[in-house]
DNA sequence: CAGCATCCCCGCAGATACTG
DNA sequence: CAGTATCTGCGGGGATGCTG
């Protein structure tokens, strides 16, 4: 098997790639900004952009930090699938340095600086506001539990 | 319904408020504030925020209007789920009036509207650069794609 | 009309194995 | 080390039907 990305299995795999890992395999239908906006607010392309926001990071390196804050981390292939759509939407520039061991840098682009702290501003926004999320939640948790009352 | 955080797609509003008796509290392990950027950023949570940042809406009213610009729209199973999780988190507020028939309205708290200027933020950035995008992606393609068959 | 319950299917995402 | 191809599962989410 040639190693074209897109070469391997059917027509329809090759379109879905593209889009993969970034939480939008949908109808192409809608209105085309809204495929970026669901890139840049995928599960893992939020935490990708916010991390290369600090610096740039390595392949296993940018897992690694990403899977700090996550708990349960990226695994290779949707970080890969993740970088591939973001690079691809050209926030994300992707330094591979023909070295063995191969060594590849990722960083944002100008573009993706732009959008990353859109984001970032969007993260900390809910972290700080984080208690009242939890007050409202109580609130909402107590007003309808069936239990706890005596019948 | 265990509130599930790993497998979930790419909106983490699942969960919804099943967890009250369940023994699932495996999420909490990660940073809170991640769940309900998950929340916010899910691919209706987007939408309705967006849409009841112009005005409050009635259930079927915003089903449309959400509808409009994603062209495949949202459940009524999903929009539910949403507006149920962004209530949940003290973002959205639900006025059910107990008339027949039922109406309810929809609109956003203060806490619900700070998010949604984030949000809109990063939308209409999106929507701006969209012709930056667009042309990043034209040259991925055709970088990686010079001619799959040429041999 | 609002919205919950149920069924079911597709496709995202994880695990594994292999390559350069 | 940095990916890529493939199989499989499981849960998101759509469709349908029912209730208040």
């Amino acid at each position: 098997m040639a190693v074209s990305v897109r070469g391997g299995g059917t027509a329809a795999e090759a379109g879905t790639r593209a889009e993969a890992g970034a939480g939008a395999g949908q109808d192409a239908a809608m209105c085309p900004y809204r495929l970026v906006l669901e890139h840049v607010t995928s599960r893992w392309g939020v935490l990708v952009l916010i991390e290369l926001l600090e610096r740039s990071y390595r392949f296993a390196e940018l897992r690694r930090a990403v899977g700090r804050v996550s708990e349960k981390g990226v695994s290779e292939k949707m970080l890969a699938q993740t970088l591939q759509t973001l690079e691809r939407d050209g926030l994300v520039h992707r330094d591979a340095k023909p070295v063995i061991p191969p060594r590849v840098d990722y960083s944002l682009t100008g573009l993706g600086r732009e959008a990353a702290e859109q984001v970032r501003a969007l993260a900390e926004w809910t972290r700080q506001r984080m208690a009242d999320v939890e007050q409202a939640r109580q609130a909402y948790d107590e007003a309808r539990a069936p239990g706890a009352r005596a019948s």
